[in-house]
RNA sequence: CGCGGGAUAGAGCAGUUGGUAGCUCGUCGGGCUCAUAACCCGAAGUCGGGGGUUCAAGUCCCCCUCCCGCAACCA
């Protein structure tokens, strides 16, 4: 009997972002997208785990720290309050934010380690790359510019360095029949075929620890050595669940992950490197990794090192914290990458959110005041473009539903402000102010009401994306209190109609 | 000859199994007045170039040009 009341789980996760530098709006994007996710499942009846994080470990961060003359504990403890600072600016949901500094983690590492050497999986060899001396940094063969240091283009030397490898070759077949048989595991297709050509040129073992800093967890049987990023970070996703740990409820009830939302430079690792150590832990591998496109400027990349990056907090000051995440979402097509550009945000922010979903509220509420007092009345028989309307505000639910299953945010966005669209023309159609004119009472009744419905319809299916929304429309709706009318059921249940006010 | 994806109105994109080219923004023209000079309607494209198959090709085949991803230890 429990499992008819038991609702379905959804885990969902972010990037946990390298804190060697403030934020910018890519990684806004990242959060803001799996937030809206979350809150749609939420909103659907889900039981939805939202977890974010961030990655604080590697030689990166310790020279950062040093420069500064801190310790990095120091060090990244205030850029990561920065980072919750932002999560809770932008209203993100998440119900958990692991940090690979927490003991929590730690511990979930160094067994994990230690049970792939155990079993044979990692083994110790020699690590062999090119090293900068100046700029203290390893380079592999590839990352030279001929033959020089790409950073600084001078001359490099060979170096050999004790080292741990994780035997990834070993589960090159595994992880080719496990991606055949899942063809959506990996979202875009296009990152799929290319994961795929990646591990058909053949899989080299992986390097996962390092000598040459400390700032990471040791590895328990050779303290000398530090994890190396892979199996720190991405062990995260299941360290924050409990696993390995007394109390391992989180996990038991939400691993595998259902969709693992990363940016579209670090798929390769959760679509190879993480489901192969899954596999070698015998683990359930995520239901879906689906990697996004990055957010350009007209100058090219946005990085930090070119001192261009976009803050997301001016844009929240200056905006609203419901037009940039709008913004963000709507434009960035599935996939691929997005042109940011300040004036495209203002513009997109008056077009849609002003001018047809803004607009569209504040003349109905207008003639429901004028024509009738405030009081919406209730509707006489359809006729005219009314079934046309209310046809695509009711199946707009569905439709929703299917790009949110694809993780296609901008195009759920799209399918809602069709209707926002038609409902405009609807009012042009009906010419509610002539029928006042006219004294049209129960015609002029039909059209305000089917227009405060779509309005009621459209705020519900925005309001993951936007959380501010129906605060401030609700009460001009007069439903402030009403909350059966503000559920998902309200406006996507099998029998869906517009219900009464 | 590494693998793969693109080239469609000024811009950004859709275009299922081949049969009168669609969307958003911009531009130009018109309408309305409830609303935020808002909203609604209408106009403009020989689908990168060349050849072929077909009654018919953006949609299939061949060649060319140009862009863009991936090509491992940087999160």
């Amino acid at each position: 009997m429990s499992a008819l009341t038991q609702k379905p789980s959804f885990y969902i996760t972010t990037p946990i972002y390298y804190p060697s530098d403030n934020l910018h709006i890519g990684h806004a994007y990242s959060t803001v997208a799996s937030d809206s996710m979350a809150r749609y499942k939420r909103l659907t009846g889900y039981d939805v785990w939202f977890l974010t994080g961030s990655d604080e470990h590697g030689q990166k961060i310790e020279r950062a720290a040093q420069a500064n003359s801190q310790t990095p504990k120091e060090y990244v403890d205030k850029i990561v309050d920065g980072f919750k600072r932002l999560w809770e600016r932008l209203d993100v949901s998440y119900d958990d934010f692991i940090r690979t500094t927490d003991e929590r983690h730690r511990i979930v590492v160094q067994k994990i380690f230690q049970q792939l050497y155990e079993q044979g999986d990692i083994y110790k060899a020699e690590y062999e790359g090119w090293y900068c001396t100046p700029c203290e940094t390893f380079f592999t063969e590839y990352q030279l510019a001929e033959g020089k240091c790409p950073d600084c283009q001078r001359d490099v030397e060979k170096v050999r360095e004790e080292s741990y490898f994780f035997r990834q070759s070993n589960y090159a077949d595994r992880w080719m029949k496990f991606i055949e048989e899942n063809p959506d595991f990996i979202q875009p297709t296009s990152r799929r075929n290319e994961m795929i050509s990646f591990v058909k040129q053949g899989l080299e073992d992986l390097c996962v620890s390092r000598t040459t800093f400390d700032w990471g967890i040791k590895v328990p049987f050779d303290p000398k050595h530090v994890v190396y990023v892979w199996v720190d970070a991405l062990t995260n996703y299941i360290s924050a669940l409990g696993y390995g740990q007394g109390n391992d409820s989180l996990y038991k009830k939400f691993w595998p992950a259902d969709i693992h939302l990363v940016g579209k430079d670090i798929v390769r690792f959760h679509t190879i490197i993480w489901p192969i150590m899954l596999m070698a832990l015998n683990l359930p591998l995520p239901k879906k990794v689906i990697g996004h496109g990055w957010w350009m400027l007209d100058s090219g990349k946005m990085s930090k090192s070119k001192g261009n990056v976009v803050d997301p907090h001016v844009l929240a000051d200056k905006y609203g914290v419901d037009a940039v995440r709008y913004f963000l979402l709507r434009e960035l097509p599935l996939g691929a990458d997005g042109i940011y550009s300040e004036e495209a945000l203002v513009k997109r922010v008056n077009m849609d959110l002003a001018n047809d979903y803004g607009n569209l509220l504040s003349r109905s509420a207008t003639m429901m005041e004028k024509y009738q007092g405030g009081v919406l009345q209730s509707p006489g028989a359809p006729e005219g473009p009314d079934a046309e309307l209310i046809d695509l505000a009711v199946s707009a639910p569905a439709k929703v539903e299917e790009y949110m299953s694809k993780c296609d945010l901008a195009n759920a966005l799209a399918t809602i402000w069709q209707v926002v669209g038609r409902a405009n023309k609807y009012l042009e159609e009906t010419a509610p102010w002539s029928l006042a004119k006219g004294e049209q009472h129960e015609r002029l009744n039909t059209v305000l009401y089917n227009v405060a419905e779509v309005i009621r319809f459209t705020t519900i299916m925005a309001s993951p994306f936007m959380p501010n929304l129906p605060g401030r429309v609700w009460p001009q709706l007069g439903i402030a209190d009403k909350s059966e009318l503000q559920s998902w059921e309200a406006c996507a249940g099998p029998a869906c109609q517009l219900g009464p006010l």
